[in-house]
RNA sequence: GCCCACAUAGCUCAGCGGUAGAGCACUUCCUUGGUAAGGAAGAGGUCACCGGUUCAAGUCCGGUUGUGGGCUCCA
């Protein structure tokens, strides 16, 4: 017979399978009724889950950071049964939790617009308020998908169909509403007392481009009214500082229709822009770093033979001359490469350092343009580590010091570190890239960096580390990056002469710590709130005269 | 690029079929040694662009461009 360990150690023992509900029950009426889940052994599960053998249970009240996501879950349920109620053609998909809230996708025939947001919300907090209970129960595979399908929910059908042989399908049930969900959930729907939908946007089915589009409902939901409105003065508190009002307040740049993506820098926003671009430079200049410059437009040929032009052509833009056809610049990473091809170099010259603030072009797509942080001109703090496969670790070592040391100085102490792995389609040997990945994570692991693993997500020529900073709405921007290459250099005929006289292609390290200046300026303005640190502000100091008699002394 | 929304004075916004409005900013004059902006007068807009409906269009409809929020993408 089940003995159950509470938190506080305490033991209570059962004479028969007992559910968490009766579990809290036994402890105290109160506590049943705050139930919102149980955590059993570690695992997270509704308050009808039943313990037939020994296990340390919690009950999991709303005063628990778990019941978050439990009550967040419930209410995508409860917005999906509402749009169900209220617009029975719409079919469901998917509805997870996300940082701050939840959303569910849709496929109807229409947009929702916010008059249905407003209805859509009104009926959730009726259906709320009734209080429904919510049931579980399992369902064999082809029942449920039969289940699904008999009520024209293609979309669930599909999911069930792919989940795994020998997984339990488990069905949610609130009043007329069932959904297919892994839970837990909360045990009725009055325990969802502060929800708020926020906004519809569009998202592909199964996230990819090539898929239909659904609605997106977005909503947000806490513990109680009080929470959510901290929430919602967070979000106006965050939008004050958004970099694009200090962009107009402190006079510093401003976009317009005719270079959509790229940035009219006013004199104070030059000034700061100078600022940081010098501040790099000297520390370039500390780091054994050579500077060059190198052309905005080259030839085509060039990017057919680094690679680009296969993989990204619709993003470069293209001009011609005569008969010649030229792409601006994406990047200065070959253009550096032709620089080292100029001379003839010895292992001795390595690891050899060429950096540049590079003007680069991206023909972006109109959509995910956005203020300073994603444009279609700016200008990378971009340097190219040439070197041999020995020296990858020792450099990584170093480039990653030099990336804390600058994000210090800048007044970031939150960085987030990735390291992404090779991705499916890739060039280079399996063993080049086992090399390559394990000096990466050894170099950030010796800098004791608290790091996440993008299995997958490395660039096509070589795995990657990528430091970004978070934005005031808690979007993530990658600023830094430190990527590996074995392709280009050997595609572009780099060369050294090894110390047993013969001829080998070198290691390719990029590397940006701002990413782009632009950029890095946006966030930079978000972190202080436009109050920069005074060696930044491009305005130190103001004299002011308290009469206009004093204008004479002032100027 | 895709979905939705938005585009009115330098800025923030109201107006939503009947010949353009507010606050702040700006200009002039007055006032002023006290923590954002005291008084008075004034200037400023082909209501993003193109087309349509209508006797009449910021106002309704279609398209284009740009912006915002998502999605996809991000060398």
């Amino acid at each position: 017979m089940p003995v159950i360990t509470l938190p506080d150690d305490s033991k209570r023992e059962f004479d028969a399978p007992v559910s968490v509900h009766d579990i809290a029950a036994d402890i105290g009426a109160g506590l049943a009724r705050a139930a919102i889940a149980g955590k059993v052994d570690g695992q997270l599960v509704d308050t009808s889950f039943v313990v037939d053998a020994d296990a340390s249970v919690a009950i999991v009240t709303e005063r628990d950071e778990d019941a978050l996501e439990v009550i967040r879950h419930s209410t995508a349920h409860l917005l999906a049964q509402a749009v169900k109620q209220l617009f029975p053609k719409a079919q469901v998909t998917i509805g997870p939790v996300i940082e701050d809230g939840f959303y569910y996708d849709f496929a109807f025939e229409r947009a929702f617009t916010p008059e249905d947001l407003t209805a859509i919300e009104k009926r959730m907090e009726e259906l709320a308020k009734a209080d429904q209970p919510v049931s579980r129960k399992v369902m064999p595979r082809d029942e449920a998908v039969a289940y699904f399908r008999d009520q024209g929910e293609e979309y669930k059908a599909e999911i069930i169909s792919s989940i795994p042989d020998g997984e339990e399908i488990g069905l949610y049930s609130q009043g007329d509403f069932t959904d297919l969900c892994r839970g837990p959930h909360v045990p009725s729907t009055g325990k969802l007392r502060a929800f708020k939908l926020m906004k519809v946007a569009g998202a592909y089915w199964r996230g990819d481009s090539n898929n239909e589009m659904l609605q997106r409902i977005y909503g947000t939901a806490w513990k109680d009214k009080k929470a959510l409105k901290a929430y919602l003065h967070r979000l106006e508190e965050a939008e004050k500082r958004d970099h694009r009002r200090f962009g107009k307040i402190m006079d510093l740049f401003h976009t317009q229709p005719e270079a959509p993506g790229m940035v009219f820098w006013h004199d104070k926003g030059w000034t700061l822009y100078r600022q940081v671009e010098s501040y790099i430079r000297e520390r370039l200049q500390e780091h054994g770093y050579e500077e060059v410059r190198t052309p905005q437009i080259l030839d085509k040929s060039l990017w057919h033979k680094s690679g680009h032009w296969d993989k990204y052509a619709e993003n470069m833009f293209i001009t011609g001359s005569e008969d010649r056809e030229f792409a601006i610049k994406p990047m200065s990473c070959p253009a550096h490469v032709l620089i080292f091809n100029q001379t003839l170099h010895s292992f001795r010259d390595l690891p050899l350092r060429m950096a540049e603030f590079g003007l680069c072009h991206r023909n972006e797509a109109s959509g995910t343009l956005h203020g300073l942080m994603r444009v279609r001109g700016f200008t990378q703090d971009d340097a190219h580590v040439f070197c041999t496969e020995d020296q990858i670790q020792s450099e990584t070592a170093a480039l990653i010091k030099f990336v804390q040391q600058v994000y210090t100085d800048f007044g970031f102490d939150d960085v987030l570190v990735n390291l992404s792995t090779r991705p499916e389609k890739r060039v280079g040997e399996d063993a080049l890239w086992d090399k390559a990945e394990a000096a990466l994570q050894e170099a950030v692991e010796a800098a004791g960096l608290d790091w996440q693993l993008n299995a997958g997500d490395g660039a096509f020529y070589g795995p990657k580390i990528d430091f970004s900073l978070r934005d005031t709405i808690g979007r993530l921007w990658q600023t830094g990056t430190v990527q590996l290459d074995f392709s280009m250099p050997g595609r572009l005929g780099a060369e050294y002469v090894d110390s047993d006289g013969t001829k080998k292609t070198p290691v390719m390290l990029h590397r940006a710590i701002l990413g782009s200046l632009e950029r890095f300026i946006g966030v930079l303005l978000e972190h202080h709130a436009g109050s920069l640190p005074l060696w930044l502000a491009p305005v130190q100091a103001v004299a002011m005269g308290i009469t206009d008699r004093q204008d004479e002394y002032i100027r």
